[in-house]
DNA sequence: CCGTATCCGTTTGGATACTG
DNA sequence: CAGTATCCAAACGGATACGG
């Protein structure tokens, strides 16, 4: 829980599922994410070993961030948590 | 994500997978936590529809808590992140 | 026993401007 | 493009005292 602190922790490991995304992408796919926060976000989760980054010296540069093997199989955790998460918030709608 | 957010949000889904507990054994297990946050912590989890609340009136009265059949759900999915996350941790434990 | 109320410090995240 | 720096407001969490 304390990897996934934080409000857009999990938003980054969730748009990283599908590939490679560079940080612009990344800051489009989260919307509304100031690039400060996102920073942060990216430096926590590569200091934990859950993404990777490699900058490309390209013209203008860009920088790409992957997931790990191990971020991988912590992202499969959080599918299936968000699969549990979705599942039961339809019930309550149909509840209420 | 929101859901689980606050600091011992999930130490509480986590101490109530064995079954009811009441508020004092609630803050022994977790241990260090005020009764302020415990109580915010169980109102919100109230709210959301993740446990259950039950007023025993006994002298001294003691509230129990327990998880709702969607808590379980969730505590399932829980139970998987945590088991991945110790996988992890210690494999980077044998790496370093 | 189970909270609620108040105060207060820390942390978090947003807005903005600026750099290589 | 990909950040860094600064300032600021809101949220979070701890300590303590008190109430039903």
């Amino acid at each position: 829980m304390r990897v996934l602190a934080g409000a857009w922790t999990a938003h980054v490991i969730w748009y990283l599922r599908g590939g490679e995304r560079c940080f612009t992408e990344l800051q489009l796919d989260i919307g509304r994410v100031s690039a400060k926060i996102l920073t942060n976000c990216l430096r926590k989760l590569e200091r934990e070993g859950i993404i990777a980054r490699s900058r490309k010296s390209t013209s203008p540069p860009t920088v790409w961030y992957c997931l790990t093997p191990a971020g991988q199989e912590l992202c499969g955790a959080l599918v299936n948590l968000v699969d549990v998460a979705q599942r039961l918030k339809r019930s309550q709608i149909e509840i209420s």
